[in-house]
DNA sequence: CCAAAAGTGTTATCGATACACCCATGT
DNA sequence: ACATGGGTGTATCGATAACACTTTTGG
């Protein structure tokens, strides 16, 4: 009876979809997991994510896994989707690497997205105990099989995202690096909304943003002539944006 | 060391903000809650939900849920943000409640939280064995206390119903009877954004909406002049609107 | 004929789009 | 001098916003 309710009752985890911006690409966060057993041994990629704790808000689990998984603080994270399929979990390996790390029988696993978007170069501990975190390409994604149903949480992590800068552009910026020129930015905001973005334009639409200014200043040591550097002082996030007729 | 497991476990649950207009007020469905108890006798509010199946998708579950309490059918139930304060439970009254409703001992609930828009003369049931549902305004909430944390997962939805809207007028639509009016078309789509829209520009506006048709027939029994019907034929939804530049 | 709500058009402004040439720099 | 990407302005179009009088109907 009490067993019963053990595989019966979902046990509730967080992953958390890093993104970040090497100038090129579009990157995504993701844990090396391994497993070396009687049965098998393989080497996989997962999003960084783990079970919550007893006595924890959702948020606060976010923060803390991610941090334990890549050393990151003081990132905002923002809850997108639950996930709850019942055989998310029922891949073999997924089954068995499951008890072997958290020791649990788990029945099922219902968990909650995250998303974040960061500055590449946050020092990231890319080497702990049992994980590797690294930055793979987004585009790669296609052609990579994550763990679990993580194929999935990141492809709508991404559609999130892609919503969120159509509304509100300026959350780019947390991808960029504090001086960025307005090539980076645009192409950043090309690769995110998959668009090709008219120079003259999307120049004066992203200086109506309130909080981006251009510096007296230019990017050093390019071979041809030197881009204007931008910062972005964030002014409080304005608040809801009432549609009115 | 099993029963330190099943109190760390948490269960997962969906609650489901279903909303409607009676051409006066948005309304939101609630379900008389009651406990006669050798501690105490109260009935308040809450939100349909329930503790999920062991396998059973959150969709099909919220779906399911809201069936067994309502008695409603095929309503497009969407997810929109999941809720996991451990405190969010720990009201004496809802402890209480939840150990004689499920006969389980809970440690805490995370759920699911899903949104709903219907038209309000959908069949109802009212009435089953321990649950009453009733419409309420929407705008009562300030004054309601509800079960758990259930005002606050309402007020999310009302939010998350209002940036929807912004963007996609024409889910308004689910909320309005078959044949309806422009004018109560337009008080749905202020009620709910908290605008006050010119009526002509509003019309022009609204027209521009693929599926949205001016019948060749008026309302009856006004005691003024009649106004025109207009019906919605939902094109298939349109596909994710890509901004360019 | 009065009360109540329906219906209807024009103008001004703003934001979005399309588009091409000269400029600064390093080699 | 040349190759590379940086920087800049104008004209058009469509959407939005402001605004007021006449029409229909029932009582």
């Amino acid at each position: 009876m009490k067993n019963e309710i053990i595989t019966y009752n979902p046990h509730v985890s967080v992953d958390c979809v890093v993104f970040g911006f090497d100038g090129e690409e579009l990157k995504i966060l993701l844990i090396e997991r391994t497993l070396n057993d009687d049965a098998e041994n393989f080497s996989d990629k997962k999003l960084p994510g783990s079970i919550i704790y007893e006595d924890e808000d959702l948020d606060s689990a976010a923060t803390r896994i991610l941090n334990e998984l890549t050393g990151l603080k003081n990132i905002f994270l923002h809850q997108f989707k639950s996930f709850g399929d019942p055989k998310r979990t029922s891949n073999l390996r997924d089954k068995n690497w499951l008890e072997k790390t958290t020791k649990l029988k788990i029945g099922r696993i219902v968990t909650v997205g995250y998303v974040a978007l960061i500055k590449i170069d946050r020092k990231i501990i890319f080497e702990s105990e049992n994980t590797t975190a690294h930055w793979y390409d987004v585009k790669s994604l296609a052609n990579i099989q994550l763990a679990f149903d993580h194929n999935q949480i990141a492809g709508e992590a991404l559609r999130y995202i892609r919503r969120s800068v159509m509304l509100e552009p300026f959350i780019l910026f947390d991808l960029l690096p504090k001086k960025f020129t307005m090539t980076q930015l645009r192409n950043l905001y090309d690769i995110v909304l998959e668009t090709k973005s008219d120079v003259r334009n999307f120049q004066k639409k992203m200086l109506q943003i309130e909080g981006l200014e251009p510096l007296e200043e230019v990017q050093k040591d390019v071979p041809y002539r030197a881009p204007r550097l931008y910062s972005f002082k964030k002014a409080r996030r304005r608040e809801g944006t009432k549609a009115r007729m």
